[in-house]
DNA sequence: GTAAAACCTAGTAAATAGGTAGGGATTAAT
DNA sequence: ATTAATCCCTACCTATTTACTAGGTTTTAC
């Protein structure tokens, strides 16, 4: 029941960026020196960001990330997300896979339980954002 | 943010001793078979909820484990930190190693939301018993 | 004494985490 | 037009964790 350093790296990076909101593009080398993380490293979470559609870039030099929208409408479960795959505590509560191999996927006790945390765990995810922070 | 096997299988074989509970001590064998769980695995991870106090084990010929409380009384959450270690989203809140490495700890707007996080999965786990699956 | 069970330690294959390496494409400044 | 800065992409690598397997020792009912 963890969250890895993709998602506390692409949090992070994305803060930076909410630093500097509306100030044109940021770039990488700029984000992960401030951030004190592996520039390389960076660079895929943030492709995934940017594939998620929570920042765009621009090319070339002079170039850089920004956020697509306002800090105080990005959700930290977005970024999550898009850097961790969907939050499920179990593979049976995950949307693509909803009840796989369990056969009594309805009346699954256990099931309920796990639905009921991923709810919970959506609920605080979903309600910060990097606004808040 | 997942529960591995270890968790499941945890829970699968606690509910099974839960099932019959006050019957007598259960073989390990009967219970990794009723379970479909491999026998020699499963011993690992029952020697960690025995440790955990959650089940005793009566040794010889007729042996087995049995819940050392009313299935009523043990919470999923005792089960899943016996077997997964602290239910710590990020390493900064788990009480061990309590805001080391982070600096500026109580200033820091993200640990609380990792907080709010824990404090949220652990309502969940905690206020969930054995007895209510 | 024998068989059935818990107990213990070590090894191992696959997946995931957390990177590194190196080149190509695009664009502002010169 | 060239250069330098930057994003973009693919592949590789290493350590850790997960999910087991293997093989033994100890305890106890019969």
């Amino acid at each position: 029941m963890r969250i890895s350093t993709k998602g506390e790296y692409g949090i992070r990076a994305m803060l930076e960026l909410a630093l500097h909101y509306r100030e044109g593009p940021m770039a990488l080398g700029k984000i992960a020196e401030r951030q004190a993380i592996s520039e390389p490293y960076l660079e895929q979470l943030v492709a995934s960001l940017r594939k998620a559609g929570l920042l765009t870039s621009v090319r070339g030099a002079l170039g850089g990330y920004e956020l697509t929208r306002d800090p105080g409408e990005i959700a930290i479960g977005e970024i999550i997300r898009a850097l961790e795959g969907p939050i499920a505590p179990m593979e049976c509560v995950r949307e693509e896979t909803e009840g796989l191999g369990c056969e009594n996927s309805e009346r699954c006790a256990t099931r309920l339980l796990w639905r009921k945390l991923q709810a919970s765990i959506n609920e605080v995810l979903d309600t910060t954002t990097l606004g808040d922070l």
